[in-house]
DNA sequence: ATCCCAGAACTTTTT
DNA sequence: GTTCTGGGAT
């Protein structure tokens, strides 16, 4: 490509980023402002005007499906082969760089990676073991504590524990640590932390990646944490090209540490200059207006305001539901007549604030047969099968990770029970050995009853008579030979229903990716399985067996970050729901969310729809919520009103609707429950849960507007108690 | 080893 | 209200 060609199409800004001199630079780009764009066409750029060796690229993301599709992009532009660069996530190069020098960070070379829920077990297991009390310290909140240091670059030892609470999790971090070191076993945090210390205590290892990434540019600045900001600077060194990329308005990991702050501080520390990308090709100047208008509430913004030289367009419609079945239906009403233009399933969106929500809205899809896609929920290579088969294969590939050891020692089951386990885990702790040699000597000193004694041995043999039989197999063949010799397959064939069904198409699929499955070439791996171990669990499965057809996609407003849709619908926009309870209650939450809803709103180019609901069931009880406080931020020019909202009068002695009202409110309008379809017109307060004595009913009301009244149609489904 | 029930949880998510 | 999990009973 000519350098020319380069530059063409990319506005004022997008150019002046592109083309910049060698120099720290930030580029400060708002939502739909082509940022993606401006990274790989500096690329392109740095190799053929700067005659940058592709050697010297380290590019940056945060998901594996940025990477790839930077990837992807620098190769069209560049029209060749991106081999040599770097392009990965933060945990993806890291572990890359840990595996080339595992020895030096006093790692093994088949070392494994823990993913969260190994984690959490991991960490059960220590608190039994040194008898604390689950109940009062779940593993969850533990887990967090650990990557909440780890994140800070926080060492057990580097922390001051000044309160007995403290102690007893510094107490169990370091226990927990000890416990991975001795099994081979890093965790997400881990890698990172792991990395950046071997870096720091290895002068000559880190001058050589210095000298090497003459060219680093990192994706989303703005979610960076402590120790990946570290990390960076370190391997920056005292480099002076640096571009970050990022969006302060976008901001919206602070919860799992994520650092808006090291935005301002990458000006101080690498003195760099502020490019910013305001230009927005991808919403309607309404929209953009009711975002910019909304995030000025916002405090301590390095400030940005989006323009469009697009249209104008519709304005954002506002609807009051009733309850949540009605805001549901709303939602599939203005999808199906949308479809009906001739529009695509799949250029629509819902967005809410937490998955719960997504229940109500599929039923709604289901009634009406339409097609949708929920994303996030459980990732293909975390299912129980599928983690199952895994953990054999990491113990073919490492005899120290207890982990995996723990995980299927009996499973399936084989006659070793908790005796047998406790016994191999006492040896284990009084030894510090690893689990499996624990259990070797056991079995040597005849500690353990004849048939436990067989049932361990057993068991020690299929994982050697495994690593033994797949030495000339392919991966493929290697995955199938252990899920259907350690027995896996045919537990799970066993299972009935839907469930068991699912997991042996699910163990198929597993074989198949490892079909699929291409050992990186460049990448130090001492067999494709170890590079497909890490794999799975670096790549968490998503798109594993995905079908692409028409279909709505639904997801939260976080996993909705760095998409767009034509047609965005954003529901439970409501006091308590979004910004959420607790966001209020804390201090600093509730920028963060309001962040969350810019993001939300820009997601969309032609038109959104905000909907709330004045009456809602949540985890069992009828809540009164008032609409979001960003609805009333958003300027009176941008928006209209589908419904006005009427108050909902709730009895005073009760939350609840009482049976009688509910009665009295359908006898008043001439219908009696029961009768499949009602007409009837209501007034404000419209009643609309009934539960009577002996049998539960819910009344699902459709609305439309009829004037000032509303025409509804309800039917009631009695379900026998 | 398996099953069943009581009790707890319940933002947001990538790696 | 629903779903998951852990512990106790069989």
């Amino acid at each position: 490509m000519d350098v020319s060609e380069l530059l063409d199409g990319l506005n004022d800004n997008q150019r002046e980023a592109v083309a910049a001199p060698l120099q720290n630079m930030l580029v400060l780009a708002g939502a739909g402002s082509g940022k993606t764009r401006v990274l790989v066409h500096r690329i392109a750029w740095l190799m053929q005007v700067e005659n940058a060796s592709p050697y010297s690229v380290f590019a940056v993301t945060f998901t594996n499906k940025a990477a790839k599709e930077m990837r992807a992009r620098v190769e069209q532009t560049i029209e060749g082969s991106a081999g040599g660069m770097w392009i990965g996530t933060f945990h993806g190069l890291a572990h890359r760089i840990l595996r080339a020098h595992h020895r030096e960070a006093k790692l093994p070379e088949s070392f494994q990676i823990l993913d969260s829920d190994d984690q959490q077990r991991m960490i059960r297991r220590l608190l039994k073991a040194m008898n604390i009390d689950e109940k009062k310290w779940p593993a969850k909140h533990i887990a967090w504590y650990i990557s909440a240091k780890k994140d800070e670059g926080l060492r057990p030892g580097d922390i001051q524990a000044y309160d007995v609470n403290e102690q007893l999790l510094q107490r169990v971090y370091s226990a927990y640590q000890e416990a991975c070191d001795r099994a081979g076993l890093v965790d997400f945090a881990e890698i990172l932390l792991r990395c950046y210390e071997v870096l720091q205590q290895q002068p000559t290892l880190l001058r050589h990646y210095q000298q090497r990434f003459a060219h680093i540019l990192v994706d989303e600045f703005q979610d960076t944490n402590t120790i990946q900001y570290r990390w960076l600077a370190l391997i920056a060194g005292d480099t002076n090209s640096m571009m970050i990329v990022g969006d302060d308005d976008q901001s919206i990991y602070g919860w799992r540490g994520a650092r808006i702050e090291n935005i301002k501080r990458f000006l101080d520390d690498f003195d760099a200059e502020t490019i910013r990308l305001e230009q927005n090709y991808r919403s309607t100047a309404t929209i953009l207006k009711a975002a910019n208008t909304l995030i000025e509430n916002n405090s301590e913004r390095m400030g940005k305001s989006l323009w469009t030289d697009g249209n104008q367009g519709e304005p954002i419609s506002i609807y009051a539901a009733f309850n949540e079945l009605d805001e549901a239906r709303f939602i599939v009403g203005k999808i199906k007549t949308w479809l009906q233009a001739g529009n695509a399933l799949s250029d629509s969106a819902i967005l809410y604030r937490n998955n719960a929500q997504s229940r109500v809205l599929e039923e709604a899809l289901l009634q009406e047969g339409m097609k949708y896609r929920i994303y996030g929920g459980m990732r293909f290579f975390e299912r129980q099968e599928i983690k199952d088969a895994l953990c054999y294969l990491r113990l073919v590939s490492n005899r120290q990770d207890d982990a995996a050891f723990e995980r299927v020692i009996n499973t399936p089951t084989r006659g070793i029970g908790d005796k047998t386990l406790s016994h191999i885990r006492d040896c284990a702790r009084a030894e510090s050995l690893p689990l499996w040699y624990a259990a070797k000597a056991i079995i040597e000193q005849q500690h353990l009853s004849g048939r436990a004694a067989t049932a361990v041995t057993r068991f020690l043999e299929l994982v050697d008579g495994i690593e033994a039989r797949i030495g000339d197999l392919t991966l493929a063949e290697q995955a199938k030979y252990a899920i259907e010799n350690t027995g896996l397959m045919a537990m799970y064939q066993a299972e009935k229903g839907e469930k068991g069904r699912a997991r042996v198409e699910n163990l198929e699929e597993l074989i198949n990716a490892c079909e699929q499955y291409e050992l990186p070439v460049d990448e130090e791996f001492s067999s494709p399985l170890q590079g497909f171990l890490a794999y799975t669990s670096l790549e968490s499965g998503e798109g594993q067996a995905e079908e692409h057809e028409d279909a709505v996609q639904m997801m939260t407003l976080h996993s909705a970050k760095g998409l767009e849709f034509p047609l965005v619908f954003m529901a439970g926009v409501e006091e308590g729901m979004f910004p959420s309870q607790q966001s209020q209650e804390e201090s600093g939450r509730l920028e963060e969310e309001r962040r969350l809803c810019y993001v939300g709103m820009t997601r969309a180019m032609d038109k959104l729809y905000i909907t709330h609901a004045e009456a809602r069931r949540l985890y069992g009880q009828e809540k009164y919520h008032s609409p979001s406080r960003f609805l009333r931020e958003l300027p009176d020019d941008c928006i209209e009103e589908i419904r006005v909202r009427t108050k909902v009068t709730a009895p005073q002695q009760s939350s609840r609707f009482s049976p009688s009202l509910t009665q009295a409110a359908f006898a008043d309008s001439g219908f009696n429950l029961g009768q499949r379809v009602l007409h009837a017109k209501f007034g404000e307060g419209t009643v609309l849960n009934y539960e009577g004595a002996g049998a539960q009913s819910r009344v699902q009301v459709n609305f439309d507007d009829v004037g000032s009244k509303w025409l509804v149609t309800a039917y009631a489904r009695l379900q026998a108690l």
